[in-house]
DNA sequence: GTATCTGCAAAACATTTGCAATTCT
DNA sequence: AGAATTGCAAATGTTTTGCAGATAC
């Protein structure tokens, strides 16, 4: 993945914050909060701030290279993989996992009220290292 | 739905307070946040506290007669109604609706790692009002 | 040289905490 | 009186805004 050119194809410009931070996302699928990734970056670009790292985010959002994960309360996540998954979070131990849908069978009654552009699935519940201890 | 005994069958004592702010969100199926529940409740018993909102939303969260929705990034809302049902926002009116789910077949990978408990399904896209509009 | 992008500092919100006053039994 | 509940005021934490300086074309 280059990712200069990812961000050229998708209309923004390729400064080095935007390239450090998509790469970060990219590279870490731990669905970090801007705090995170802004403390694994600061080190790399020691004048960065965290009004870029918001800037730069959501223009990722806006631009549909990224998505935001809402599984936690009062803490906005993202995530730079794409494809659709659900997200499980363990309320024991806090992490947040991406999960495969194998099967997916969703039907609604009301449908022909909304056009659904995005569906986000969140599971909550026990890791199994949470389950064992 | 008699509000008082609802509470004392879930264990929890019924104060004034908490039984205005259970019928609210019963009444108000709006998905409100505590700000919206706190603004529509402070005529009637003037000296509410936000402090008590948030207080009581708590307690009937972990009583398990509310649920939070955090369809919207950073804003807290509450759900009395506990059927299983997906929300739908509308990203132009901001809107949020309930929508009754006809047929759910979901599978997932990797689900021997992990005990699901609770599954919240969020729809986003436009409603037939800003669609036609 | 003009546009855009970055980043500091302050402001704006949502939520939590400590504690004193109030209420209930 | 004793225990639980309420609510004020302050603290905390996240996100947004205004603006000045830096960078890119």
């Amino acid at each position: 993945m280059n990712f200069t050119t990812h961000l050229t194809t998708n209309n923004i410009k390729p400064s080095i914050q935007r390239i450090k931070i998509f790469e970060y996302l990219y590279n870490n699928k731990i669905h970090p909060t801007v705090d995170t990734i802004y403390t694994g970056l600061v080190n790399e670009i020691p004048t960065l701030s965290k009004t870029t790292v918001y800037n730069t985010l959501k223009l990722f959002v806006d631009n549909k290279i990224a998505t935001t994960v809402t599984i936690e309360d009062n803490e906005v996540r993202y995530d730079a993989f794409l494809e659709e998954h659900a997200h499980f979070k363990c309320d024991d131990c806090g992490g947040i996992y991406d999960v495969e849908i194998a099967i997916k069978e969703l039907k609604y009654k009301e449908l022909s009220d909304f056009r659904v552009d995005k569906t986000n699935i969140y599971l909550n519940g026990k890791c199994k290292k949470c389950l064992t201890k």
